[in-house]
DNA sequence: ATGAAAGCGCTAACAC
DNA sequence: GTGTTAGCGCTTTCAT
């Protein structure tokens, strides 16, 4: 049985260029104090050797782990991941969170942890124990919970909030949500439609209230009317089938809705088409999220893109660059942008007809 | 400025409990000799302390890492993340693994690196000297890549190959590509085909062949030709617009053509369009992958489903269970399914007709 | 059945 | 500028 081959250690390294560990040590973290000459023979002989430190030992010796945890909520993620309806939040968290991390040298690792479980506190506290990250990133509806972001906060771990620009501690960005709803409304407003109604998202995110907000505002600005036009959903197909009905039952004279995730508005598509409205040309539809099925839909949807990957891009640098103190100030936001596909168009010249005959479609 | 609170250590276990760290370390362990009782008194104090193992410490102190690193190739997966097409090979690897990793409290990272440069050896030695994981997962096409397989068989980290039966050092598992096929092909000739044909992927990939393997058994089996009924794409769109062109150019009296993924299938179904040939009416389609698009298209696609989660979850348990020793020798067949959906339906009872006009679609 | 000692690979603190 | 010393938190020996 031969030797397994070893791993290449600082020590290797210190001998092989004949200097003492720290001078490797001062190489490898680019510190201060040593001299080209040194500092290249050591390069050198890391180069030779194939050193690369031991995150484990970097981390032991009470310097940084390099590790950044990004936190997802374990219930919802994993339904996603099930239902296979192809929610990419997860990827586009990674896209942006890997590609960012490694240029700093650090990693990304992603835990999902229960919200709504009473032992968040030891779910959460095992796992910052157990891999004792530099820094965390905190998704809805994590941003905003009490009990996590106190217990980063007591451990004096650096964390961003995604989603939440309440004050406190931790970085706090947003995709501009309230812009967004603004900006989907008022191009509707363009469009020529006086009713627009909005399907929003549970209260419990924050993010729900901004987006009300930038469509009520947009519409206060137009001078149209907004009240009996709002339904709450939960983010879920079913929710959107309930509100959209509700809505479309309220008012005849509807012609546009927007829809605050994507499952709320296929299932306001889907709701258009049993009721014989055809969408654009009856009903027009923005969705927010732009998760990759809404492409795929009959119309496509236009859809409100969140810039996740840049989102968590920016996380990234904010806790590295940041490190343990605490300039917890200033809401980054990451504009979201309006992917403009067919599902809008100018409303009907009258109101549309009810349940009027219309090209069938396969099924 | 408050101290902030201490990382909870086994130190602090053993003084609360009146026992020595090793006495700590073998009850945290499950290791042997020691009394009952005071296991529970040790267990109590971790319980009021809310310790938790450092990840790096136990590392650090040679014993196990707790970490198995999934690789995955890095332009690829950057491509799928950035296309947003509702590739979820990812998010089934991580629903699978995160799952499994954690029951037996190991974790999971995911790691991209580039099969065509140069510098796997760099790339990937880079991360194990790092990471230093205790198991690691290759997907294809790293499955089957030299360089990779004897860097980790040198290092003696086990390691899994997904996607590769090919003897050697490592656990190969596969998700059943000739029985998959096989029986996409069965079904087809059930439902009255007898011209089907294939987009196999690229060669570099195993399991391109082992796909035209089981189509070819069953065509063989129901003495069927297979005869310029093979073509080759590389699983991307272009490539199956490609392929599908020359199929139908080729033979006319083509009714059936199995996709070796999704993208080539999509395409497929798009110059089928473009011809006026009605699926399944006229050209039945199968594809595999099953991604989430599939569920969308017009029609909804009939595929093979490759059981991604559960087979990244059985490479976890072989890893863990295993440990250091290597008695790779038995294929770990993970079954594909067969999903049907609308793309599939007997043939036509005569040729079908060239170009008929027939319902218009949206576009 | 339990404890004490040594050391994993690295960096911070302190010499020189 | 560079080397030496001490420890990080844990698991291995090895005593007892």
């Amino acid at each position: 049985m031969a030797r397994v081959r070893k791993t290449v250690t600082i020590r290797d390294v210190a001998e092989d260029a004949g200097v003492s560990l720290q001078t490797v040590s001062r190489v490898v973290n680019g510190g201060p104090n040593v001299r080209p000459q040194l500092r290249d023979k050591v390069r050198a002989s890391i180069d030779r050797l194939g050193y690369v430190p031991s995150l484990a030992a970097q981390r032991m010796s009470g310097s940084r782990s390099y590790i950044i945890l990004a936190i997802n909520d374990r219930e919802r993620t994993l339904a996603d991941w099930r239902a296979r309806l192809g929610t990419d939040w997860v990827d586009q968290m990674l896209l942006g969170g890997i590609l960012t991390c490694s240029q700093h040298g650090y990693r990304m690792m992603v835990e999902l942890v229960d919200t709504h479980s009473d032992h968040v506190e030891r779910e959460l506290g095992a796992a910052l124990s157990a891999l004792q990250p530099d820094g965390v990133i905190l998704t809805p509806p994590h941003s905003e919970n009490r009990l996590i972001t106190q217990l980063l906060a007591e451990r004096n771990i650096p964390f961003a909030r995604i989603g939440s620009n309440a004050p406190g501690p931790g970085i706090p960005l947003t995709m501009g949500d309230e812009s967004a709803a603004h900006l989907a409304t008022s191009r509707l407003i363009e469009l020529g439609h006086r009713r627009i109604a909005m399907i929003a998202g549970p209260p419990q995110y924050s993010l729900s209230g901004w987006r009300i907000d930038g469509w009520k505002r947009a519409l206060d600005e137009a001078g149209l009317p907004h009240d009996g036009l709002l339904e709450v959903g939960d983010f879920g197909y079913a929710s959107g089938t309930r509100a959209a009905r509700a809505l479309l039952d309220r008012h005849a004279d509807l012609t546009a809705i927007i829809g605050s995730s994507d499952q709320m508005t296929l299932a306001a598509l889907e709701v258009a088409r049993d009721r014989g409205l055809s969408v654009p040309h009856d009903l027009s539809l923005i969705s927010f999220d732009n998760t990759p099925i809404v492409r795929f839909s009959q119309p496509p949807l236009t859809a409100v893109d969140q810039p996740i990957a840049e989102t968590v891009s920016r996380a990234v640098e904010q806790l590295i660059a940041r490190g343990p103190d605490g300039d917890d100030d200033a809401v980054i936001e990451v504009p979201a942008g309006l992917v403009e596909r067919y599902s809008t168009a100018p409303p009907p010249v009258e109101a549309p007809a009810q349940a009027q005959a219309h090209a069938p479609g396969r099924a």
